[in-house]
DNA sequence: TAGACTAATGCAATAAAGTCGCAAATAACA
DNA sequence: TGTTATTTGCGACTTTATTGCATTAGTCTA
């Protein structure tokens, strides 16, 4: 789904298309890194787009809520989104330089089915990062 | 490994036992969920252990440093700790009444080889977090 | 294109989670 | 029991996030 595709869908369901909505779905459909609402922000006025903190909070919520954006929990205290529409994927979050890779191969679904049968636990979704070192890092060593 | 024999490994480090401290890993010695910040205040006072919430903070900084705790992040904005000493387990997060199962078996390992050799990047833990819908929700519904 | 309607925004106050410096308290050990 | 260094409480502060309200500005229609 493209960028142009997301703000008329949203617009069909009477939402309106800002500046700033507009400029927050480029972002995220650009990105393949997880980001904060503080990266956003700084992302936007490097675009000369400034918005109120209170604003960018409301138009993350207002993504995520619509499923055009997925919460991503890899640090304490710092949520991240990235965009619902990328393919399904873990991350590689590397503890020194604090790079993030994608995984896109995932064995998980088996694992699902597995507690379903034997838990009765119906799951919706999952996440799953990794944490170690990367390759880059490996050989500074 | 037990209450005593993680105390007196610390005491051997250098590190004092005090009401807290003992109090702290007693508590998640006998959890089998995740606990926030707040959620061990609250059962410090109900073993009526009263602590300031910084000292809170600082103890379960110290556990993580010491290695006894491991972080877990399950919803945004609320870290929470468990016993770095239970078997390997991921958790099943109802989203509907907030109730935390465990899943032992892990099928993470095989993948974590695959990532090695793929992209060279060395993974030293994974976190992995189900959410959904558990046996008791899905029956009401 | 002007005007009406309502979503979205900015601002300011507030909440919640967490951190830090420093003086006082207390565990550990001789 | 006294000494010493760790731990604690307190209070101030930081960061992240939320909310109410008045204003601004998309969107739709005439």
């Amino acid at each position: 789904m493209n960028l142009d595709l997301t703000l008329s869908s949203l617009q069909d369901k009477g939402h309106r298309i800002t500046k700033v909505r507009k400029e927050v779905v480029k972002i995220f459909s650009q990105s393949s890194q997880p980001l904060s609402a503080n990266q956003v922000e700084k992302m936007l006025s490097q675009v000369n787009v400034t918005a109120n903190k209170a604003t960018i909070y409301r138009e993350l919520q207002f993504l995520l809520t619509n499923r055009y954006l997925t919460e991503v929990y890899l640090h304490p205290n710092e949520v991240s989104y990235e965009s619902s529409e990328l393919k399904h994927h873990h991350h590689l979050v590397c503890d020194i330089c604090g790079s993030i890779d994608n995984v896109t191969n995932c064995l998980v679904s088996k694992l699902e089915e597995d507690v379903l049968k034997k838990k009765g636990f119906q799951i919706e979704r999952h996440m799953l990062e990794f944490y170690g070192t990367c390759s880059r890092c490996l050989k500074q060593t």
